[in-house]
DNA sequence: GTCCAGGTTTAGC
DNA sequence: GCTAAACATGGA
């Protein structure tokens, strides 16, 4: 077991694994599990700092984004002299912009639209169970999330019965381009713009989708995920006029540049926690 | 029962 | 190019 403790005032577990950016965590003693790709850690809150428990600590130090500074994006947040902004980024002040394995994001961002948070988790939970590989963690028994290759093997009605709505030839569809000829790795090169732009060539891949799998599973800060909380921000706090949300997006991405995919997660984070405190 | 969710696609102008 | 309806499901 390998074990990393850092200061919890700029990673706070529960902010990050809240900010809807995964579906795949639960509570687990003082803390939680969270699983990614084919692998589990256990995370909690200890004094003053944050620990992670797992077998692969390297692995888990670069998914937190643990090398990056996130005390210049508060203090960037401030600068910007807008008063929502600057409450949401103190609020969220520990939330981390985590690195994801690609395609997790891929097929978990195409289920997520127009669908609850709640039930997007249980649908991932259902097609990790039913296609992944299982595996051990401690004592815990879980299922890696499956592979496009493993997803291809199933046909649609395979996956309307898991619950997925329309949403099941999507799945059919990305994973059999991933596996016959779309590769993530090679779009891993090309700058946000273009990288959007071949996203979207995939069926069931829209403008916020492709930005949430720009942002989450690549790393990529000059995207802006506009989902209907973020309309809500824009509109109630911003001010803001546009319907169209690539417009929206636009709007953000040219005022925040490269902290847009940060800034956008405090203000997603302030929004929902406000509705359901 | 109605509304809504981290929207996208398709059809029709 | 744009707008509007259709799309499955289940929790509030």
């Amino acid at each position: 077991m390998e074990k990393i403790i850092y200061p919890s005032e700029f990673f706070d577990i529960k902010a990050t694994l809240e900010c809807g950016q995964l579906f795949r965590f639960r509570p687990h003693g003082r803390g939680y599990l969270v699983f990614s790709k084919d692998k589990c850690c256990y995370a909690y809150a200890e004094g003053e700092n944050t620990v992670i428990e797992c077998d692969d600590a390297e692995y888990f130090y670069n998914y937190f984004d643990l090398n990056k500074d996130y005390a210049e994006y508060v203090s960037a947040a401030d600068a910007e002299d807008t008063a929502i902004l600057s409450k949401a980024a103190h609020l969220g002040k520990g939330v981390r912009i985590l690195n994801q394995d690609k395609e997790e994001a891929l097929f978990s961002f195409i289920i997520s639209q127009n669908n609850h948070i709640p039930r997007i988790k249980g649908i991932i939970e259902r097609l990790s169970d039913a296609l992944g590989e299982k595996k051990i963690f401690g004592e815990t028994e879980y299922f890696a999330f499956p592979t496009a290759a493993r997803l291809a093997e199933k046909d649609k009605d395979f996956y309307a019965a898991l619950g997925l709505g329309y949403r099941d030839e999507y799945i059919v569809n990305v994973s059999n381009a991933l596996t016959h000829g779309y590769s993530l790795e090679a779009v891993a090169a090309l700058p946000t713009a273009e990288l959007k732009k071949s996203l979207l060539s995939l069926k069931g891949v829209g403008p916020k989708v492709a930005d949430c799998v720009s942002l989450f599973g690549f790393h990529r800060f000059d995207s802006f995920p506009v989902d209907t909380w973020i309309d809500k921000v824009y509109r109630e706090n911003f001010g803001g006029e546009e319907t169209d949300r690539k417009k929206i997006t636009a709007y953000f991405v040219n005022r925040f540049g490269d902290k847009s995919g940060i800034f956008q997660q405090y203000l997603f984070y302030y929004k929902r926690s406000l509705e359901n405190a």
